[in-house]
DNA sequence: GCGGACTGCTTACCT
DNA sequence: ACAGGTAAGCAGTCCGCG
């Protein structure tokens, strides 16, 4: 790469003294010195040095910290790390003496400038011109480019004043945030050790241990060189040593009278109770004064495992909760950011607690703490990169009850009354409860979710806030950004590319969808013994790197390229240049199938490193699996159609090809989605075959996912039952399986389910038919009967948008008014609603206010029916035989 | 003015 | 604010029909 442009153009940056830009431009440079009598620049020197001295004298020598955030400061004009010092377990700042300075690109130059836009020189920010050389990959070429300096963000961009406004189409890198810029140019990488050395930052060296080197440059050695090159780099993120940071949970409770979700801005009832619980074993409630406790409530209290305070005045118990929450460095809270802190901020505001005292600073969709860092664990768990990839789906809604008890296997304790009739100490009770919850979502699993956030910060170099608040393609972004920075590159604005490179190729198979996605195969309908499935290892990403994929190698510039085609469209592949997001993407792939996602399961590793392997390799999925998406979404900046449509078709390619050659070795293929392929009773010899072939024909791997004993197929795509040899079951798409389906369904289709696993071979499915029929028969008397309770028989369904915002009236939101007419009670955007489908004309009635005498029969049969055909359908079973109802042949 | 065919909306799922 | 593909149920509309 070094010998391709890239890095030969980067210029080091000399930490601690002011940076200087070489250049070969005589002209240029003598520009430069007249200029340095600019008074304006003079004063920012002035302001550098004085700044240097006020700020970072005090700055004690620390020998490892933790880097936790980047930010700006506006009194000093500054740019300020929050660490986390390791010996005295506190956050320390750190402000820039490097006299960094906000700027921009122009690709106007410094004559042009003056010539055409005066303005800029007169603006109350501009400190400076600055030539420089940037590499453009869009156009493959280096760019002259200049650098305007400024004394403020404000005065790069983000207002109406802004310098880019004056070089409208002329200004590039202006949007990016101020601490973003600086830490990209000072390779700072959140998640990382540093110490601090006569006012100093510098980074804390890592040691890699020898064998682990050896092993993965092993790996790496038949890697193209630019790969190689980058090893080193990546290997520092994941061994740098992970520390256990200081922390505490906190959650608060509000009186109230009546069942509704206080007023946050209004903060008009007290806050009666405040529970904490620090990462040090340390429990504690705050509770307010209430003279008429009664008896049992002061002995249920005493039962309670924490330290009890308490208060007189309201003001007090917040003071001193601010005050001992201000004290960590790290703040925990679930859906803080939406109700705890602004609540006790509006009230302490109130209250009359002067400003000075209040450590909470509000910003437009988050709060964060003046000394610490404030974590807001729905924000991340919310995330569906996390939710989905890291945690595969282990739960289903973002409530702390429903992550707390999918994650730590404990759910919340039963309360039966409303929590505004609470008694105050099972109010307490409660309110400890959530803090413990929250603060184990951090600690359960050896930290796991700590190391997580940490792993995260090193490869997306995002600062701890934004990785637990922002979603993946921020991440990515932000991963991107860095590395452009890092190689010289220019950032391409956003649109920019998708201006140059727009045009879809493929028609979408869903309507409104940009380009066409990935292939499923007809599956063949029947049981099928004996199924191996292949799947290729991480498809996308492994297209990606091997099609050389970028946004800036697909449809490249280069005429000798444009034979390079990509199958199924009319898009070529860069041949000259490696693509930054093949290197990027494809070496976090490499580094996790090749490394890490293995050594995550050798059993012969110490328990801690294997530990770390697994965090590492689970974070590296996260970004992978998104790495694909993000290309082909308009909100990303390096947006892409090309090349998000180029990698779907050559997955599509993939597996064509690949049963084309399955069915070549005279071997059918029963089904296949995406990436893999259902192979009926393949030899082993055929199955390394197939490896070998993609390997080597296609370049990527392709590996056995698993093996059915037999798998159960209808014609329908995406719906399958597989049994393996041990007898478990994989449901893939059953409505059985399905969240919204009622209770008493799934529990009868469990049944059915497991008769079914216990088919060994197919003469014994006469006996399963036979089990099956008496468990639906079953099911059909107790629903006559009226025997299963209103809970088993809800369908539970998500609202996904405020009510008023559908266009057509679902039952579920039917069912949602009824609730709030009749009982007043709301149930709103990102709950599930659990209704009965009734006779009454509405047809839904919710659970709150049905009775199961009310019930609309022929439904829930249809309900039952069609659940079960999914899977008899696949045994060619006819429903109505099962149902009992004479066939067609019994009449003959 | 009614019913079946059809389209579109909504949710939950798969990769 | 990562992508597209599929299934299912229901709401609403269109069209034909003396």
């Amino acid at each position: 790469m070094s010998n391709k442009g890239g890095l030969d153009l980067f210029i080091k940056y000399n930490k601690g003294k002011k940076s200087e830009i070489k250049t070969e431009n005589k002209e240029i440079n003598k520009q430069e010195n007249l200029k340095k009598q600019d008074n304006k620049q003079k004063e920012a020197q002035n302001k550098k040095v004085s700044n240097k001295v006020k700020v970072n004298e005090e700055v004690k020598d620390v020998d490892q910290a933790l880097l936790l955030s980047v930010d700006y400061d506006g009194k000093s004009k500054l740019a300020f790390c929050r660490l986390y010092d390791l010996k005295t377990q506190s956050i320390i700042f750190w402000f820039d003496n490097t006299g960094h300075k906000p700027y921009l690109l122009t690709d106007l130059s410094i004559e042009e400038l003056d010539s055409k836009y005066q303005k800029i020189r007169e603006h109350r920010g501009f400190l400076e011109y600055q030539p420089i050389k940037k590499y453009d990959l869009i156009i493959d070429k280096p760019k002259d480019m200049v650098k305007i300096v400024a004394d403020d963000p404000l005065s790069v961009g983000g207002s109406r004043n802004s310098i880019r406004e004056l070089i409208k189409d002329h200004h590039f890198e202006s949007a990016i945030l101020y601490h973003r810029s600086y830490l990209y140019d000072q390779h700072l990488i959140p998640g990382m050790l540093y110490y601090i050395k006569g006012g100093d930052l510098r980074p804390v060296k890592i040691e890699i241990p020898e064998d682990i080197k050896n092993e993965l440059e092993d790996a790496f050695k038949n890697e193209k060189h630019e790969f190689r090159y980058e090893l080193p780099k990546y290997l520092e993120l994941f061994f740098s040593p992970i520390p256990s940071i200081k922390r505490i949970a906190f959650d608060i409770e509000v009186k109230s009278i009546i069942n509704k979700i206080p007023d946050v801005t209004a903060a008009e009832d007290s806050v009666i109770c405040i529970s904490f619980v620090d990462s040090e074993g340390m429990k504690k409630i705050y509770l307010l004064e209430d003279h008429n406790l009664k008896d049992e409530e002061r002995e249920g209290l005493k039962k309670i495992d924490a330290i009890i305070e308490f208060y007189k005045d309201e003001k007090e118990l917040i003071e001193k909760a601010i005050n001992l929450v201000n004290e960590y460095p790290i703040v925990i809270t679930y859906n803080g950011d939406n109700f705890d802190i602004p609540y006790l901020m509006n009230r302490a505001k109130k209250l009359k607690i002067p400003d000075n005292k209040i450590p909470f600073v509000r910003h437009r969709d988050s709060y964060s703490l003046t000394k610490g860092i404030h974590l807001d664990l729905y924000k991340f768990f919310f995330n569906r990169a996390i939710q989905v990839s890291a945690f595969s789906n282990a739960y289903k809604t973002m409530s702390l009850e429903s992550v707390s008890s999918a994650l730590l296997k404990e759910g919340k304790i039963e309360i039966e009354e409303e929590i505004f009739d609470l008694s105050y100490d099972k109010l307490a009770e409660y309110c400890l409860q959530d803090s413990e919850l929250t603060y184990r979502l951090t600690s359960f699993d050896n930290d796991l979710v700590m190391k997580l956030l940490i792993i995260l910060m090193r490869i997306t170099k995002l600062p701890i806030e934004d990785i637990s608040r922002s979603g993946i393609s921020n991440w990515i972004k932000n991963l991107f950004y860095y590395e452009h920075r890092y190689r010289n590159y220019l950032i391409p604005n956003p649109n920019y590319i998708s201006q140059v490179k727009s045009q879809a190729a493929t028609k979408a198979i869903i309507k409104g969808k940009k380009y066409m996605g990935a292939k499923v195969i007809d599956p063949v309908p029947g049981v099928h013994f004996n199924v191996v499935v292949l799947d290729f290892a991480s498809l996308y990403p492994s297209v990606i790197k091997e099609w050389n994929l970028s946004y800036e190698t697909v449809n490249c510039p280069h005429k000798e390229c444009r034979t390079n085609l990509i199958p199924n469209t009319p898009h070529w592949a860069c041949t000259k240049r490696v693509g930054i997001s093949a290197l990027l993407i494809g070496l976090l792939r490499d580094l996790r199938v090749k490394y890490f996602k293995n050594k995550a399961k050798d059993k012969s590793l110490s328990p801690e490193l294997r530990n770390l392997f697994k965090i590492v390799q689970a974070s590296m999925k996260v970004i992978i699996n998104a790495a694909y998406g993000v290309f082909g979404s308009e909100i990303f900046p390096l947006y892409c159609l090309p090349m998000a449509e180029s990698t779907s078709a050559i997955g599509r390619y993939a597996i064509e090809q690949t049963i084309k050659k399955v069915e070549s070795m005279g071997l059918k293929v029963i089904y296949g989605d995406t990436d893999s392929v259902f192979i009926e009773n393949p030899t082993k010899e055929q199955i390394k075959e197939l490896i070998d072939w993609s390997n080597k024909v296609l370049g990527i791997e392709l590996d056995v996912e698993k093996t059915f004993r037999f798998s159960a197929h209808s014609t329908r795509k995406k719906n399958y039952l597989g049994v393996y040899k041990d007898g478990n079951v994989d449901i893939k798409g059953l409505s059985g399986k399905k969240r919204n389906t009622p209770l008493f369904v799934q529990n009868a289709f469990k049944e059915m389910i497991n008769v079914l696993s216990k088919v060994n071979r197919p003469e014994e499915f006469e006996q399963a038919k036979k089990e099956i029929k008496h468990i639906v028969k079953n099911v059909f008397k107790k629903l006559k009967n009226y025997e299963y309770t209103p809970e088993e028989l809800a369908f539970r369904v998500a609202i996904t948008k405020p009510i008023d915002k559908y266009t057509v009236l679902p039952q579920h939101i039917k069912a949602a008014k009824i609730l709030k007419d009749k009982k007043g009670v709301e149930i709103g955007k990102g709950s599930i609603i659990y209704y009965l489908k009734t006779r009454d004309p509405a047809g839904v009635q919710p659970l709150e206010l049905a009775n199961v005498k009310d019930i609309d029969i022929d439904k829930y049969k249809e309900t039952i029916e069609s659940t079960f055909e999914q899977v008899l359908d696949a045994l060619d079973i006819d429903f109505d035989e099962i149902k009992g109802k004479k066939t067609l042949d019994k009449w003959m």
